[in-house]
RNA sequence: UGCGGAUUGGUGUAAUGGUAGCACGACUGACUCUGGCUCAGUUUGUUAGGGUUCAAAUCCUUAAUCCGCAGCCA
């Protein structure tokens, strides 16, 4: 079994091993539990491959189940956008899609249940003293006054809240536990509160909601989840969980574990921090490809392969770690170069004429597509006496190590000819604006019959065929590696980084890629995985830079 | 100062009393019609002190540091 291979396990799956080795669950059940009130991102997806992947893998079910108990703050909008989203990460909930808000009425009973047991009471403590009451982390509360109702009178007092016979806040239904706890989630925890507001699901029948902590673990119970895996945060309230599912009288109780959240530097993860970031305009949307969204990494061309295996990469623990930003994009250009084809495009075009080449001919090369994937066939590359080639493969006063074009030097042009420069024009401020070369007619293809090597190779495209495309080239969306650091008064918006989004307006890309869609991903040689932008039309392409290729050149040339 | 959790190279994560390993990064070198890929190699680590033991990242002990918790949020 894989499960043998498999020799590290993580502490879940060691849990889960011995709970299925000692009979106590025959079955894994998990379940992924958003709350509609917001876009998924790099965050969330950890959560997700852990409970789908945690059912895949020992061959149990992961059930979908929106979490909305508080009607406040949930909408639909992201109902559709969470569920399109969980679907390209590759991962299925079949018919198991739930919501919370389905399970009102049981829920409500079992609150019944805990008044008749004499483990809840109605309060009539307001917001304020209930917090006062709290007493503090280092002192014990203490009870309220009302804690001692008689169950007739919790009875009666509850089900008018539910009839709507009480304003929001009036009045609260609390689990009797324990004012003194060292627990502060033990201390009677209210477990209702009175919300007179429309619900996305369930409309204006409610008035009253239960609280995360006595309806989540219902709600696992109800669906016969084994395993309830969240976050760290919720590690405090095992204990009430533990509490709601017995006193419930769970027959096979659910059981909460909890492992550590992903964080990744260079961004921010918090759903306040990112809707303002939309909000006010720092990027164009949430799907703009600089936000850590899942929508925004979609666009900017990650695969959910890459983002399962980095998730993978990552490991579970319990311990607060930070990620490197670099280990995702490790992970997309493992991905993308085993599949995405191949293609010239050249960014920032520099025009280069071969003047012993004829005016009038056109050449065209056979190239292959994808050098890891033979299968993947080859196409033709047009080729003409006028090309551009990329303004950084050309220097006038070149360093040592320079391999590129030169003056009196020779390059060869990917696939093509051997070509040696033999002068340039520049403008009044001493840019290049263009490049005369002579080709070696005997160099087709790129080899050259006499053996004489040629270091460089660059990419190009023939200027008479080229397709203009705008380019957009993103980079960290913030410049520094934690972005919640910043001087005293400061905010975590000064730590945006102003060159996170370039736009190259007239780029120039081989005509192959004329009927590219969006979506669509490639290499540009040399340069990086682009994915065409959903702006992207037939005549006017958009490209997104999804990552660039390692570029060891860049690293030899800062040093100087 | 209460309760709960955590601490292994630059980063993330293994080793469950018996050779501290893997991945990413960094650095060499080889190869190359992508300064990509691939391949070979190098580098850096058990929070600290004490103890048990033939043997400790692991067990005991004392401390330090970090994270979470006082919503009618989830």
């Amino acid at each position: 079994m894989e499960e043998m291979e498999n020799k590290q396990l993580n502490f879940i799956e060691e849990i889960i091993e011995e709970d299925l080795k000692a009979g106590n669950v025959t079955e894994v059940h998990t379940r992924f539990p958003p709350e509609p009130n917001g876009y998924l991102h790099i965050g969330h997806t950890k959560a997700m491959c852990i409970d789908f992947g945690m059912a895949l893998k020992y061959g149990g079910k992961c059930n979908l189940r929106f979490d909305d108990t508080n009607p406040t703050k949930e909408d639909v909008e992201y109902v559709d956008a969470i569920i399109e989203d969980i679907r390209w990460m590759g991962f299925d909930f079949e018919d198991r899609l739930y919501y919370g808000s389905d399970y009102s009425d049981q829920i409500y009973n079992y609150a019944v249940e805990f008044i008749k047991k004499g483990l809840a009471y109605v309060d009539d403590l307001d917001v304020e003293q209930i917090r006062e009451y709290r007493g503090t982390l280092t002192e014990p509360g203490k009870e309220s006054p009302w804690r001692n109702r008689g169950i007739e009178e919790n009875l009666s007092l509850f089900t008018r809240m539910k009839n709507g016979e009480f304003e929001n806040g009036e009045k609260v239904l609390r689990a009797k536990i324990d004012m003194a706890s060292p627990n502060i989630n033990m201390r009677d925890p209210v477990i209702y509160r009175i919300k007179k507001e429309h619900h996305h699901r369930t409309g204006d029948t409610w008035c009253i909601y239960p609280m995360y902590d006595f309806a989540h673990p219902l709600q696992d119970a109800i669906e016969g989840i084994t395993h309830s895996l969240c976050s760290i945060e919720y590690a405090d309230h095992r204990p009430l969980y533990d509490w709601v599912v017995q006193k419930a009288g769970i027959k096979n109780q659910p059981h909460q574990y909890e492992f550590a959240r992903l964080n990744i530097n260079y961004t921010v993860m918090s759903k306040r921090k990112l809707r303002e970031l939309v909000e006010k305009n720092y990027v164009s949307d949430w799907d703009d490809p600089r936000m850590p969204t899942l929508c925004g990494l979609r666009r900017r061309g990650f695969t959910p392969e890459s983002i399962r295996n980095f998730i993978e990469l990552v490991g579970v623990s319990r311990t607060n770690s930070v990620v490197d930003w670099g280990l995702l994009e490790h992970c997309v250009r493992e991905h993308l170069n085993k599949t995405a084809d191949r293609v010239m495009g050249v960014l920032n075009p520099l025009k280069v004429v071969i003047e012993n080449y004829p005016d009038d001919l056109t050449e065209e090369f056979t190239v292959e597509n994808n050098p890891e994937m033979p299968e993947r066939g080859t196409r033709t590359v047009p080729f003409s006496r006028e090309i551009y080639i990329e303004q950084d493969d050309f220097m006038v006063n070149p360093p040592s190590k320079y391999f590129r074009l030169k003056p009196d030097g020779e390059v060869r042009l990917k696939n093509a000819y051997f070509i040696k420069c033999t002068g340039f024009e520049t403008d009044e401020t001493g840019k290049v604006t263009l490049v005369k070369a002579v080709y070696d007619p005997a160099s087709r293809g790129g080899e050259s019959p006499d053996g004489r090597k040629v270091r460089g190779t660059i990419h190009w495209v023939s200027a008479k065929h080229a397709l203009d495309a705008e380019i957009r080239l993103y980079d960290l969306l913030f410049k520094v590696e934690n972005p919640d650091e910043f001087p005293e008064g400061g905010d975590y918006k000064q730590n945006l980084n102003p060159d996170s989004l370039i736009v190259l307006p007239s780029s120039k890309v081989e005509p192959a890629l004329a009927d590219a869609k969006p979506g669509d991903r490639f290499q540009f040689l040399r340069m990086g995985y682009f994915c065409v932008d959903k702006d992207s039309k037939p005549g006017a392409l958009v490209f997104n830079k999804t990552v660039g290729l390692k570029d060891t050149w860049a690293k030899i040339a800062s040093k100087g």
